[in-house]
RNA sequence: GAGAGCGUAGCUCAGCCGGUAGAGCAACUGACUUUUAAUCAGUAGGUCAUGGGUUCGAAUCCCAUCGCUCUCACCA
């Protein structure tokens, strides 16, 4: 809709006006609603952990100090489950164990409110680790109501738009982001293991390159220029590289690509890029299978992995396959006899795929790949040999100038690992630089620009190198069993909506 | 960008051969009191996304707009 509704209306709901009116009670009665000092002892999951072997129908004297959200309410208060971010404890209330002063204040208390509470441990005859309230504190008062206790929010909308509602209630999804962190930090743990070197390279960038994308631009004031938002951190980090910090540099960090959004799809993605000195792409290889193998381990304790009808299996060495023998398997057409452009689009139209009438051998032979081998690579493998049409980093494979030590992961039939024997020769990564922003112009691509400074620090020499990138949000859709790159990235990128 | 589908109470959902809006949870009032989605009785809550049209009558049919989802395209 074209004008912005009253933002009053979501408060004037009856729910949230009775939250309104309490929180002016409690004001009157005991001042801070908001405090901003309380300390607690322990933290739920801490507290199950002590006093696990506590047994049923058993007290004891230990007083601690908890806190957290107000999930539910049982018996008109007297039980509450408070949930922190570790876990849930029940507070028990009765006039036999909790002064007046304290009891006063549950019916002022309201689900989804923050409160501290006080008091011995003990275990109820139904086995459930409970506190006899002692003293209560109000931590913050909700104005919101609560997502229905049973359902959670299951609007897709709402998940995504309102992240902390759909946490809140989905342990499905607060388990999924608590999985992501730890793919992340366990990314940087194994590149370390490996002996590379973590470093930042710019993400706001006056030519942008590295990949094949439109790029998100932006204006510099003081500078008075023209900036993007890197699509990718390829060049810098070769420049890196060249500089001798460390022969193993990476990064995990933000891309940004102004194109189209899908459930594989976000605008700012995560990415991983590594350069190896002295190696090449087949060690890199290793390092991908390495790296999937220890990741799938260290959630799950197995390299096999769930992922929706399918069992992924991540124990390496995956299976290997060079794209003309893939395409020749599928479809019959051995493109390493074919010699000409011209032969590989009569060799394609044969076998009835459409192509563009400018195409070259190599992108012949990538469309069919795409459009017939892609779709079958299920369990991760690599696919080797590409066209160097499409690779303009990549070193020649010797004896096949047509193809390049390139190869890409695949998982599920998505890409997600991309690495070369990255070009270190300045004569001919320039020539292909030069081709490449050539067809970006022809392309109408009119910001592209030749990156002197990269070709520059080229020309002083970059070691022989196996470069990387993995699409880290795939890999985690991958590791969590997620559907939708939304699932796996806390605030997708939405349109603006005024409600 | 194209096609298909969806949008009903704070949340989860019924209703959709056109006859004037319903349940559960949450909320409120009361009862009960060692519960585990507590229970019982009652109350309140909706411009059925928005705007138009067809009709005696529209949540329901048609058109447009907004938002979302999926598929395709672009792109990894």
């Amino acid at each position: 809709m074209s004008e912005p509704k009253n933002q009053q209306a979501t408060l004037s709901s009856d729910a949230a006006e009775v939250r309104a009116q309490k929180l002016a009670i409690l004001r009157e009665k005991i001042g801070d609603v908001y405090p901003a000092h309380f300390h607690r002892t322990m933290t739920n999951a801490e507290l199950a952990e002590k006093y696990e072997g506590l047994e049923p129908d058993t007290e004891t004297a230990d007083e601690v100090t908890v806190a957290g959200r107000v999930y539910s309410s049982r018996n008109s208060g007297m039980f509450i489950d408070l949930r922190d971010a570790s876990g849930k404890i029940q507070i028990f209330s009765h006039k036999d164990t909790t002064p007046e002063e304290a009891r006063e204040l549950l019916p002022l208390i309201d689900l989804g409110d923050i409160i501290g509470v006080t008091g011995k441990v003990r275990r109820t005859k139904r086995g459930e680790l409970t506190i006899n309230a002692e003293t209560i504190t109000m931590l913050t008062k909700s104005l919101l109501p609560m997502p229905e206790k049973w359902h959670g929010v299951s609007d897709i909308e709402l998940r995504y738009r309102k992240r902390h509602l759909d946490i809140m209630t989905n342990e499905e999804s607060k388990l999924r982001f608590l999985q992501r962190s730890k793919i992340l930090s366990g990314v940087r743990r194994f590149m370390e293991g490996e002996g590379f070197l973590e470093v930042e390279t710019p993400m706001l960038q006056t030519i942008y390159g590295g990949a094949t994308a439109d790029p998100f631009k932006t204006f510099h004031n003081t500078l008075k220029m023209d900036m993007y938002l890197r699509i990718a951190p390829e060049l810098y980090l070769k420049r890196t590289l060249v500089s001798g910090l460390s022969d193993k540099v990476f990064e995990v960090n933000r891309n940004f690509r102004n194109e189209g959004v899908s459930t594989r799809h976000n605008p700012e993605f995560t990415m991983m890029e590594c350069y190896w000195a002295y190696a090449d792409y087949e060690d890199i290889m290793g390092l991908v299978e390495r790296m999937l193998e220890t990741l799938a381990l260290s959630l799950y304790g197995t390299t096999e992995v769930a992922f929706g009808d399918k069992v992924l299996n991540f124990k390496g060495p995956f299976k290997r396959v060079a794209m003309p023998d893939a395409v020749k398997e599928a479809t019959g057409i051995d493109f390493l006899a074919i010699k000409t452009d011209e032969e590989a689009r009569a060799a394609a139209k044969a076998a009835g795929f459409e192509v563009e009438k400018d195409w070259t051998w190599g992108e012949c032979l990538a469309f069919i790949f795409e459009e017939k081998v892609e779709g079958t690579l299920i369990q991760p493998s690599h696919v080797t040999h590409f066209p160097k049409d499409i690779s303009p980093f990549a070193k020649e494979v010797p004896g096949e100038p047509r193809l390049v030590e390139r190869f890409e992961s695949y998982c599920n039939a998505w890409e997600i690992a991309n690495a070369f024997s990255e070009l270190n020769d300045p004569e001919e990564q320039r020539r292909r630089m030069v081709e490449q922003l050539e067809q970006a112009h022809a392309r109408g691509e009119k910001d592209k620009q030749l990156d002197d400074e990269f070709l520059d620090a080229i020309d002083q020499g970059m070691p022989p190198a196996g470069g990387l990138g993995v699409g880290i949000d795939r890999l985690i859709m991958l590791l969590t069993n997620a559907p939708s790159i939304r699932d796996v990235i806390l605030f997708p990128a939405r349109r603006n909506k005024v409600d």
